[in-house]
DNA sequence: ATAAATTAATTAAATAATTCACAAATTAAG
DNA sequence: CTTAATTTGTGAATTATTTAATTAATTTAT
């Protein structure tokens, strides 16, 4: 399976699938067909097929696949397993939404801290210790590449500053359009964007 | 203009403009240029002007776009500003962070109100009022058409609730898969999944 | 006024993504 | 063991999207 580059459109799919596999493995199912799989995600079973496809030959022909196989290609492959470290800037309500949720490290990597303005926030003793954002130089973690970013205030000037850290991919939590260098990927995670799709989606086009 | 029907990909990008814009407004700027919004997005000036020309003819020759303007003609074709009336599902730390985020109405319409599970999450008195979830039937407000998920027990079932009373939009912050009706879209809002394509897309493909 | 410069809109070309259609592989049944 | 029924994987065809090239409108400077 040669290095055909992965088509931007596949790798948005693959956390579908993944989640999707994810939950039939939950419900102790050990195959699945692209055909069941395509009912699932609501994806055509021929678009399902070629994804997968990228990752290596992944079926057998007349049976499917196995969800384990599936599941542990993702981990393998794409480095899900891979531990990132994550950082957390900002641990407002949404923050703490993110810290509690807890089943980071089977998904994807931990959050390893957090950095927030606010004196109040600040506690080094939490499992994932809150510190003051002034020592985000000092405290950034080895290797760390991934920061989520639900801040408030100045937003701008903390993404200068991930950017120059060598973070490489932020997630973004805020309401505003923020401004990166070309190496830094940046996925927007943005109820009111979502919310404004959903209803350009079923307003716009038929007029 | 007519009714082309409007790309996906461009749908995607229009809640992005329109930050931008707003942004852009919020600076004082009245004027902008494709090439100018196409540095400020990272989105090719063309691509813009194509996405743009979808809307109707809206800049002008050798001159660019008036601010306003753009903003307008969104919330006129698209809807922005109808006024929806949004529910929120759960109202624990992340449903009470989205109640907190104070410009709903000016961006796209208003959290009505909110329902949980919880007997200590409920209270009728806050501007925006959390009801048991049992009361969900009774208590949503009339022509709402848009949900917010943010519940951890009992998802799906809650999906088909809500599908049942007429709901035609999802906003999904919840880690499982959802299965919903061909006439319900689902808008994902996830940090797993976000963190994961920033994953795939670094290590993916050049092994 | 007029010409030069600028910039959106549009037509055409190139790229990317999806879907079709079928060969190859596998299972299951007889 | 052989055959029929499945179901994947993939070239080829199609469709969708993006980009380039061109055209037309507007402004600005002279």
């Amino acid at each position: 399976m040669e290095n055909k580059s992965v088509p931007k459109a596949t790798l948005q799919r693959y956390p579908i699938y993944l989640k999707a596999l994810r939950q039939l493995k939950s419900l102790g199912i050990e195959r699945v067909m692209s055909s069941e799989l395509s009912d699932y995600v609501q994806i055509k079973s021929t678009t399902i097929r070629r994804d997968l496809s990228f990752l290596g030959t992944l079926g057998k022909q007349g049976f499917g696949y196995e969800v384990d196989d599936l599941i542990e290609i993702f981990n393998e492959k794409l480095g899900v397993d891979f531990d990132e470290k994550i950082i957390l800037l900002g641990a407002g309500n949404l923050g703490q939404a993110l810290m509690n949720y807890n089943r980071w490290s089977y998904i994807v990597g931990e959050i390893v801290c957090a950095f927030d303005i606010d004196e109040k926030k600040v506690n080094r003793d939490y499992s994932i210790p809150v510190y003051p954002l002034d020592e985000l130089e000092e405290r950034i973690p080895e290797g760390c590449r991934i920061a989520i970013l639900t801040v408030s205030k100045d937003v701008q000037k903390t993404v200068n500053r991930l950017a120059k850290l060598g973070i490489r991919g932020i997630v973004d939590f805020t309401h505003e359009h923020i401004i990166v260098p070309k190496d830094v990927t940046v996925k927007a995670v943005d109820v009111v964007s979502a919310i404004q799709e959903l209803v350009f989606e079923t307003n716009a086009i038929n007029e």
